[in-house]
DNA sequence: GTTGGAATGTCAACAAGGCTGACTTAAAGT
DNA sequence: ACTTTAAGTCAGCCTTGTTGACATTCCAAC
């Protein structure tokens, strides 16, 4: 399963016989994986009638603590009046706090409460151990794969910002 | 970049090293990617204001000439409300058309009209361009490591409609 | 034949979470 | 002093998901 027919041409170029009904297969094999992939956390929020938009915020949070409101709209690509309803309420709940700048007293940094964190763990936890589970029964190998294709399936411009996500972290 | 850690240990069994980080790292992969994954088509759909829902009813049409209702249902995971307001409007707008069944008349079949198939030829060549352009980038190993993730993703529940999708066609 | 249940369709109401536009406040920058 | 920027807020709209209630149509069992 998952063939995929390669032939090596002249100089090493390796051409890929990528038929339509490959690529089909492909992008069918994203929509259902990318159900799996939230459905584990969404559970958990519905518990607390939070939606994606929460976890999504709690996740960039806790992954760049101190950033700022305008950060956080690049990094999730919606408008700030969206984000803005989400935070309001997380920070309402006291899971999320937000700091005045000390540099730019305009600017808020926000942090992830005790409470914050533990629910982030909660959510992570869930989605990791799905994670975990797939990248255990593919192998290593296929990890690797897996993320060079993801990796070349971003914008230029998420790529960026994926990339200076991990570096800011190991 | 994207280096899995991997030991071999007794039996050939392999145990990867799995660390919160690198599993959070493909999180924020698969986040960024799916972004990118439906940023084509969504521009096209946008020009006529469907959403990415006529876009994967349309797809499953496609892919399953003459499917009934309940079996898209189960296939996209939405209710029937839900999927019928989008349904309604795409046979309203003429390109999908809605045959009684001759064995079991309560049955609807779909189908795709010449406008529909239309539309779906644009949202899916932009669609397959993205995934041939990443395919090709990451080479047919990594393409291969891919499909063996994401189905290792899926629910079982799923990962059974994906395959019965797959063993309907070549 | 009549009736029970399944498949479908429809109406209404509601919520999450996107969006735009307009406007305020406070702090920087120039 | 004026402009720009960061953030927050209010109002309103759209898509797409949800539930619940109810009609229709048809098959199949009784």
């Amino acid at each position: 399963m998952a063939e995929v027919q390669s032939a090596q041409i002249h100089g090493g170029e390796t051409l890929l016989f990528l038929t339509d009904e490959q690529l089909r297969q492909g992008i069918e094999a994203m929509f259902f994986a990318y159900r799996g992939f939230t459905a584990d956390p969404d559970l958990i929020l519905q518990e607390m009638s939070y939606g994606r938009a929460h976890h999504r915020a709690i996740h960039f949070i806790h992954c760049a603590p101190g950033t700022t409101v305008n950060n956080l709209l690049a990094i999730l690509g919606v408008t700030k009046q969206s984000l803005n309803r989400v935070l309001r309420t997380l920070i309402e709940d006291g899971l999320v706090e937000s700091r005045v700048g000390r540099m730019d007293k305009r600017e808020r940094h926000l942090f992830l409460t005790e409470t914050g964190q533990g629910l982030e763990q909660r959510l992570s936890d869930a989605q990791r151990s799905r994670m975990r589970a797939a990248y255990r029964q593919a192998g290593p190998d296929a990890v690797a794969g897996f993320r060079r294709v993801l990796e070349a399936m971003m914008d230029s411009e998420m790529r960026r910002q994926y990339k200076s996500l991990r570096e800011g972290r190991g």
